[in-house]
DNA sequence: TTGACAATATCGAATTACGATATTAGATTT
DNA sequence: AAATCTAATATCGTAATTCGATATTGTCAA
């Protein structure tokens, strides 16, 4: 992401990707993170999990440990009002972005 | 903008919908404002002049000082490389978007 | 020359993003 | 069973943003 414009715009972005991603399947922090990379995209951990976090917070996702191979992950998914706000979320991108290409 | 996820998105927005709208004429900053307000969304404008500034600074505007009827406006135009980056940023919001409603 | 006003500019406080470092906890090795 | 290893998560200090509020600018009218 060379210029800060891209990255801020994809900033705005993240949160709305991190529900959509959790409303198909559970997520986890690492596995994420390396999902973004393969599509170009790139976020630092100090931001990621704190989002995650504060996500939980607001209840839009919720979480559980499990182990695997003896590592601990975090695994996320939707709750009813993620899933909510994610609709909502989906509506405005589409129409900040058809406002682009109109006209 | 009940949620903060909803403006953290709008905010991602904001720098592309500056450089869309000067690219279609000159803008000054009380007048977007306004016509952000007219369409839903609201910024300070302790964020927006700042963000006029940075951008041209950043060579994508361009700005003239004009008296209208007394008062004093700073309008801006897009440049030749804020055209191109703005190109580049509608691709990439396209492509977000589009992320969201495929599969 | 002072008031009034639209518009722009800037301020201090609170929040966010970053890279780096620390912590967790089960598995493996000895 | 103690020590070590490792994937993953968590947190830290610093720098950058965003906000609402306040200050400044520059011209016209009285």
């Amino acid at each position: 992401m060379e210029d800060k414009l891209l990255k801020d715009l994809f900033l705005g972005f993240i949160k709305v990707h991190i529900l959509h991603h959790a409303a198909k399947e559970r997520i986890y922090g690492q596995e994420f993170s390396e999902e973004l990379q393969r599509h170009g995209y790139q976020i630092s951990y100090g931001t990621l999990y704190p989002l995650f976090h504060k996500l939980e917070e607001q209840g839009y996702l919720k979480s559980e440990n499990e182990n695997v191979k003896g590592k601990v992950r975090r695994y996320y998914t939707l709750t009813k009002s993620g899933n909510k706000i994610l609709e909502k979320a989906k509506l405005q991108a589409k129409e900040l972005v058809d406002e682009l290409y109109e006209e």
